[in-house]
DNA sequence: TCATTATATAGTTATTAAGGAATTTGGTGA
DNA sequence: TCACCAAATTCCTTAATAACTATATAATGA
């Protein structure tokens, strides 16, 4: 019950459901999501690890590079059901959309260490 | 995205969610969630009115009773999803089973206003 | 080894939520 | 109308969360 409680407060926060959103599209560096979002870097990362902590994420280093994505494969069952539920419920949002138009535009090619990804 | 927000707050909470599982077996009075979870009849109406808020609980008077029960309903397709997901993660779990055990056993015999029932 | 850069962590402050005691509301029966 | 009881609300205190600034860590290239 208590991993559970974790689960769904680190799902009931908005950043961090633009978040798995825009996890939901693809894999994304910690700076990506800075932008996207127009958030500080401390403020990205934490929310990160809370999502990471909670068992919804995972990570891989890629050089300087930090890159999150969803962590399907370690998920229980009810998780994934629960995970999947938000992606539904986020589908129609006109915030998330408008992350992910950004997110498209960005393709790596934005200032920073974005564009030398 | 707000009310995704909300709604995910109500459920991330032990107390709320104890008291889902309740409502997953039948429609239960304040008296009988107080009994059961062990909690004050304040918190036990605070805590309803959270998930009521949230547009997961409908309630009905019967005479002096606040009948609760979950509003499957009125509910948007990925609540009923996420709902669905959280009634699936609180089958396996111990205090979700001790919990139904002493509703079985209450049957609205117990004393105080389950009694009168 | 040193400088640089992306990310993580610490420390602090402000906002929000939880829980208890006391009180109020509203339905019921005498 | 009055007394009673379940439930809701208010007020207050305490605990948890969020976000910022500043600093530390870790990986890379010179």
């Amino acid at each position: 019950m208590r991993d559970m409680v974790r689960i769904l407060k680190s799902l009931s926060d908005e950043t961090r459901l633009r978040m798995l959103n825009m996890l939901f599209e693809r894999e994304c560096c910690v700076c990506e999501i800075m932008q996207v979002l127009d958030i500080s870097q401390p403020r990205a990362s934490h929310h990160l690890i809370a999502l990471y902590n909670a068992g919804l994420l995972k990570m891989r280093r890629q050089g300087l590079f930090a890159l999150y994505s969803i962590d399907w494969e370690n998920m229980e069952a009810y998780t994934e059901e629960l995970v999947r539920a938000v992606r539904r419920g986020l589908e129609g949002n006109q915030q998330s959309q408008d992350d992910l138009r950004k997110l498209a535009k960005a393709k790596r090619l934005l200032p920073d260490c974005v564009a030398k990804v």
